[in-house]
DNA sequence: TATTGTTATACTCTATAACTATA
DNA sequence: TATAGTTATAGAGTATAACAATA
């Protein structure tokens, strides 16, 4: 039995297993990017304003579809947002039951805020890295997000 | 003042902040990894498993690194597998503080599971990806992790 | 005195279920 | 009756601090 490898007889490579690996530890990242923010701003809370200045005004609904969370939780984040005064909810002219979501001036200046934290951690942290492999990553990540689609539970 | 993007003064893009919210979005995938395993086997684990299983038998402190938490996280981890049955605490010859992290046949079975579920959930849901996207998503996933370092809080 | 590990407590994020209001 | 959203409750994951045992 011939043997390419060098002569040992290795276990078959797993390349899934290998990404599940990287996948298990990526919490690290998010947790080292989580602390950096303001106390008095969650990351959940960044996200939805991150949300709202890319993606324009939304109901809840939407939100929590681009977030992958149940509405429930959607509708927490928001509120905490609503609360600080980041974030208004405007009436639905289109339906009763549902209302708009939107950034206020202080949620804009908060959002500059994040970013020059975020932008400041990551120009720390990853100046090693190329443009390119930076934009190949943010590529792939999102790329591997739309592969496995909406997974939220579907309680029906 | 020319404009080289067709006509419209646009925002000045960050690729950070793109990397950002794609880092963020990257939760959904964690939880739709993490909603395919067995009800007693939670991700945190799963993670034990898989790290002895890589790297062999270790302290808790070690552990504790490769997972990029604190000890008193990794000491609660590591206690639900034991009581599982799928690591054992063996003494440390070198240090009585400590003690040795090992798999047990039980938790190289369940391991097996595991990786066979795992893999199963990537083959679905990557079915369009090329072997040589996936693993370069590994490796820059590997090294986006390396770049952070250990971010653990230092409560010196 | 410093280090390894454990336990207690609190906080963040998420899901399920029950509820209100509107379509 | 179905849908949009809210609230209550529970569970998973993490950090801080206080503690025990050993180096």
């Amino acid at each position: 039995m011939r043997e390419t490898d060098g002569g040992l007889a290795m276990e078959p490579r797993n390349r899934y297993e290998e990404l599940a690996r990287a996948v298990s530890a990526f919490g690290a990242v998010k947790r080292g990017l989580a602390r950096v923010l303001p106390v008095d701003c969650q990351g959940a809370s960044a996200a939805v304003l991150a949300l709202l200045k890319h993606h324009g005004d939304m109901r809840m609904g939407r939100l929590a579809e681009l977030m992958s969370v149940d509405m429930s939780v959607c509708s927490r984040h928001a509120a905490h947002t609503v609360e600080r005064g980041w974030v208004e909810r405007l009436p639905d002219p289109d339906d009763g039951r549902s209302r708009i979501l939107r950034l206020t001036p202080d949620g804009l200046a908060m959002l500059t805020e994040l970013d020059r934290r975020v932008t400041d951690a990551f120009t720390r942290h990853l100046a090693e890295w190329s443009d390119d492999d930076v934009d190949r990553l943010t590529t792939l990540l999102a790329r591997l997000r739309d592969s496995f689609g909406d997974c939220r539970a579907t309680h029906a």
